[in-house]
DNA sequence: TTTGTATCAGACCAGACAGTCTGTTACAAC
DNA sequence: GTTGTAACAGACTGTCTGGTCTGATACAAA
């Protein structure tokens, strides 16, 4: 085996990462995510044989991450309360808990860079982003239709609810956007908590 | 006077705003809009002198239907009642019978595009754009203050549950963008009137 | 030592891009 | 009718962009 180029490729996608979030896909050039990574046009047409392909990798990695920060904090409550309305409530306050560091790392979300541009969807990469949403709302749907169901309130639906909490996030990314405000983030999960609460209760 | 260009102005602006919200800005050429347009170089550079400022009147012209469309709505259920919480919620109702009409003009929302885009954000865009949410929690805000204090619950911030329904379009849009399916938007207006109607009863 | 190959480095290219420039036309004022 | 000007039309240009190509270099197997 010759030296192993994965550190490269994994400088190239943290810095296309930051620049497509910051600027969007379009207009984020193959020249700008090779000067901030530092490689060369070499490097990078070896590890990604078009700029699109680089879009499916940015998306591969930040869906992966993404499900697996969920896995994380489902585990954690869980774990923590076998009352599904503790666990529902605990669940968005991990999120609230954490969003300034959440938002610290990354002012925006790339699904959203990714979505807005209707040829990237074109090309493969929104099957993983609904990979990860459809995560997100089985992870969380279950635990909410057993209290929805207890507490005799059929009219909501259950996926819904779930997938609320996923726009939540996706949403309150764009006000913090508009404003440059990022507490926006904690205060939306903070209404959404205080929402469930009041529906669960 | 010469002739009338504002015809020519608005058919621009129409081309380049479905395609915008369609594909992104940069991702949009001037040809592009110029071809779906049906006009021409010279026509495009004699209304707008860059591509940037093709931006702005963009967000400008959005954000004032926008804005209008909000107060539209607000009239009509300040009308219909005089207690707080019909208001807000028949408010909700309102966009959520309509939702189909309005995800069928447009796929997505024209924030979402611009704001993605930091250098647009520099380029005098955001400050519209804030004007029109600022608009829209002003105009919700008060009714909601009004009822949450009369059932004495201060823990939950007005103008956050306000700023949390413009959260629900922006991340529903999102949410329809990923699979494709419009009706996402009307199920979580639907999940927001039901949340809402909960913690005002 | 030789050979093979993954990993780069950077000059180079064809096309696309935003923006310019030189006109032409319609219409209004006088 | 003459003149002025807003409203175009479309050829043209310099720059930027994604992508290619020719090598160089490190390292592993034989």
């Amino acid at each position: 085996m010759p030296r192993d180029g994965t550190a490269t490729r994994e400088r190239i996608l943290d810095a296309a990462e930051r620049l497509v979030i910051e600027n969007g896909f379009s207009a984020t050039s193959v020249d700008s995510v090779i000067d901030e990574s530092s490689s060369s046009k070499g490097a990078f047409f070896h590890h990604f044989a078009t700029k699109e392909e680089l879009a499916r990798a940015l998306v591969e990695r930040y869906a992966a991450a993404d499900v697996a920060h969920l896995h994380s904090a489902l585990a954690t409550v869980t774990a923590a309360s076998d009352d599904p309305v503790e666990q529902a409530v605990a669940f968005v306050r991990v999120f609230e808990d954490t969003a300034d560091e959440l938002m610290g790392a990354q002012s925006s979300c790339l699904y959203v860079s990714i979505l807005t541009e209707r040829q990237l969807a074109d090309a493969g990469t929104s099957e993983q982003i609904v990979e990860a949403i459809v995560a997100w709302r089985d992870g969380l749907a279950p635990i909410l239709r057993t209290v929805l169901e207890a507490r005799g309130k059929p009219e909501i639906d259950a996926d819904d609810l779930a997938h609320h909490l996923f726009v939540t996030f996706e949403g309150a990314f764009i006000l913090c956007r508009s404003t440059g405000d990022s507490r926006h983030m904690r205060a939306q999960l903070r209404i959404v908590r205080q929402l469930l609460e009041s529906v669960l209760a």
